[in-house]
DNA sequence: ACCCAGAATGAATGAATGTTCATTCTTGAT
DNA sequence: ATCAAGAATGAACATTCATTCATTCTGGGT
């Protein structure tokens, strides 16, 4: 369901063609949180103008006004859309119908946690943005506490789920969550700003020994 | 209140005296530079401004750029103090003759990272405000790296001594110091961005709890 | 073929900010 | 008491950026 990420984003290159295209309001401005995306993973939040992402949306810059109201918004919205299709991602999985054995349904989360190529690691990029100015404003603190709450309740579910069935003693769900997301947020930031000395080999390699620690009998 | 003449200059330093002091070099790059952490502290890394620094440390404009030659470089210098400072004492601990009990020295390590008072939240904001930008800046990087290699190092001592002592199977000194790093990093971002959700004694709670499974005899 | 609602443009505007530097002031040495 | 070195100041300058809005253009409806 959340799986938008690379189906707008080709439309830079018009070879001589500026003519002028009409676009729905909704592809527009998902276009324009595309590029600010871009330009933040590339240039830091703190240099991003609205002159480069519109130029590098392939538009003009009053159209940023028109579909967003300000620049504060467009990367509120921006935020907002990360968010959601990470915590969103996650969610699927977790509740995941899809695959019924819970060892299967923990790995395919670590999967998706520290997977992927590049693109995960523009997302990173923006996400950790955020979370630097969210110290000082309430604003990106409430749309990331909001989807990181029904984030943890359903992780805290499947963690519990998997402590039945597997009858362990002496484990809090509750508190092995909060452990390992805090241990998945630990090492995107480690991939993030000590790409050298943390690969993503051994990140997943961290996170499964954390997981085989609290549930040994499912994951092998 | 925002008046432009009176201004709030000398609000902190020494009680009624507007009179130009002089002092040397080093501590007014310190005060300076505790300025800046208090400005990212309070209003954001993307939203300081030399003026807004210098009104903090109840200073001129012109001085930061005679001490630090320019509003880069005071950022830069800034980070590099607030990371050595973290780094250093976590190694001070980590090498402590002081303590002797290993045990007590991993105690006395959690304590520094998620114990104190508010002081602690001002630098948190801050280190999380340039691991932000640390995507796009190659220089924040780099700081970083450097003071994190060598903790990593001294935490990897520690519990391979740890590892020893109490004749610990199946453990990964290595290994075991990345996810340790990595959960710690994690908890200070949920305490940062999601207060409401992570008591600082319930991140205490989940750090302990790391350890105590893969040192049982040496936390309690 | 014609029309017009509204999507799109980008030059213009004004506010904010980093940096400079001529000038003032402090202090310790003489 | 005097003086020079250099620390400190802040108004002025040049630049950059978000935002506006008069104007142009597009495409679906008639």
């Amino acid at each position: 369901m959340t799986d938008a990420s690379s189906a707008v984003t080709e439309a830079l290159p018009e070879a001589g063609s500026k003519r002028r295209q009409i676009r729905p309001k909704a592809e527009r401005r998902q276009q324009l949180i595309d590029a600010t995306i871009r330009c933040i993973a590339q240039h830091g939040l703190s240099a991003v103008t609205m002159q480069m992402v519109t130029r590098e949306a392939g538009l003009s810059v009053g159209i940023a006004n028109l579909h967003f109201e300000s620049k504060d918004n467009l990367l509120k919205e921006t935020l907002r859309f990360v968010a959601e299709e990470y915590h969103g991602g996650q969610i699927d999985i977790m509740e995941g119908g899809d695959i019924p054995d819970l060892g299967e349904r923990l790995d395919a989360l670590l999967d998706f946690q520290l997977g992927r190529g590049v693109t995960q690691r523009q997302k990173m990029s923006v996400w950790f943005a955020y979370y630097g100015e969210a110290g000082a404003r309430p604003v990106y603190q409430k749309i990331v506490s909001t989807v990181d709450r029904l984030a943890a309740q359903k992780l805290e579910a499947l963690f519990t789920d998997i402590i039945r069935e597997g009858d362990y003693h002496g484990v809090d769900a509750r508190e092995l969550a909060t452990g390992y997301s805090a241990l998945i947020d630990g090492l995107h930031l480690g991939l993030l700003v000590t790409p050298r000395e943390l690969s993503k080999r051994r990140a997943r390699a961290v996170a499964r020994e954390f997981l085989r620690r609290a549930f040994p009998q499912h994951i092998h």
